[in-house]
DNA sequence: GTCTATATTTGGATAGAC
DNA sequence: GTCTATCCAAATATAGAC
């Protein structure tokens, strides 16, 4: 094998993901062919298939890729001792994620591919992520898998509504402060200050 | 025109869409042919064109059907004077309503289905449904668009996870009262009661 | 109103030359 | 590694007989 091959072979992955990704945003997540993606790399369909086994393996490789910028989003939100200013920064930052791309949030976080399932080795990401947000929550002294449940359900559903509903607005984006306090005051009514939670309701 | 001919007509239009929701439903929401409607439904697939003039055209039936469905489980909450009982009911009712058909929450409300877009007689429905949610909402003290805004992107990102991430349990669908007392306190907290809200921040 | 037959297009994927 | 050529399957939709 020559010098620097495997760099070769990865770089070429890597254009042909970003010719992927171009094309989702522009025909939806299901609407661009292998024939599409060549094109748009300046070669022949069959080509890709050196450097992927099927467009299934594509779309592995587009979910990893997506899951490892949301971690790195995630880690990126600066730290703050404050709960609800760490909060505030939280949601914003998620909302900002998924509006940004909304094909890319709806592979990760819809899941309406039909038939696609993320292989392990591309799911790790995701682990990492939620791995990151868990610890940025006990940061501000929130331990309860519930609490971080009830807070994913929030903001992907301010993301969710701003996408299908005013895609070119912020009827949505706008209500991020107000929804980060919203959930402060659940925590602050339910956990009585910072001491840890027992189980109380939620 | 044979008696009952308009009769025949709508009978067999249903006969299809019943056939398309059950497909769907197995298969995804753009995962089945005219030829498995056709074959459901005992006839060949050119037959299907004297009822629906495109696929498009099923779609967006099956759009407004969802939609007055949607509409009917909104008004079938029923109505308390207790703000806090009116949430948890609308909020258990609209989960219960998203996770009973996955299928149907994806077309109505994440908007996923590639280049489709509803005609205004298949929106239609969808506008009575918001009015009735409205209506209900007024009945409790709630007027704010932005309220309003804020719970329907808290109850569709409860059906949301619980759809893509635990489609066959219950972990977000247990968090339908927390999410709506969650909401209350800030109603409560906002209103200062329930006088008419001015101009404050949500 | 339903059928057979088919037009037309398109998809993912493979064979084998170079 | 890339290509041409093509397989094979499937899709929506239409034409025209009955």
């Amino acid at each position: 094998m020559a010098l620097g091959g495997e760099d070769r072979q990865a770089a070429a992955r890597d254009k042909i993901l970003r010719a992927c990704w171009e094309l989702a945003r522009e025909h939806g997540l299901s609407g661009f062919t292998m024939r599409q993606i060549a094109a748009a790399v300046g070669v022949r369909a069959p080509s890709l298939y050196t450097y992927f086994t099927s467009k299934h393996a594509i779309y592995d490789a587009m979910f990893a890729e997506g899951n490892a910028a949301f971690r790195d989003a995630v880690l990126a939100v600066p730290s703050s001792a404050n709960r609800r200013e760490q909060l505030r920064a939280a949601a914003a930052a998620f909302v900002r994620f998924c509006v940004a791309d909304p094909v890319r949030f709806q592979l990760l976080f819809q899941r309406t591919l039909p038939g696609f399932q993320p292989s392990p080795r591309s799911y790790a990401p995701a682990v990492e992520a939620l791995e990151a947000m868990r610890a940025a929550f006990a940061h501000v002294g929130i331990t309860r898998p519930d609490h971080l449940d009830l807070w994913t359900a929030l903001v992907t559903g301010l993301a969710s509504q701003q996408l299908a509903n005013d895609p070119a607005g912020d009827r949505w984006i706008r209500l991020t402060d107000a929804a980060a306090d919203m959930f402060v005051a659940l925590l602050d009514q339910a956990g009585a200050g910072r001491t840890e939670p027992g189980a109380e309701d939620l």
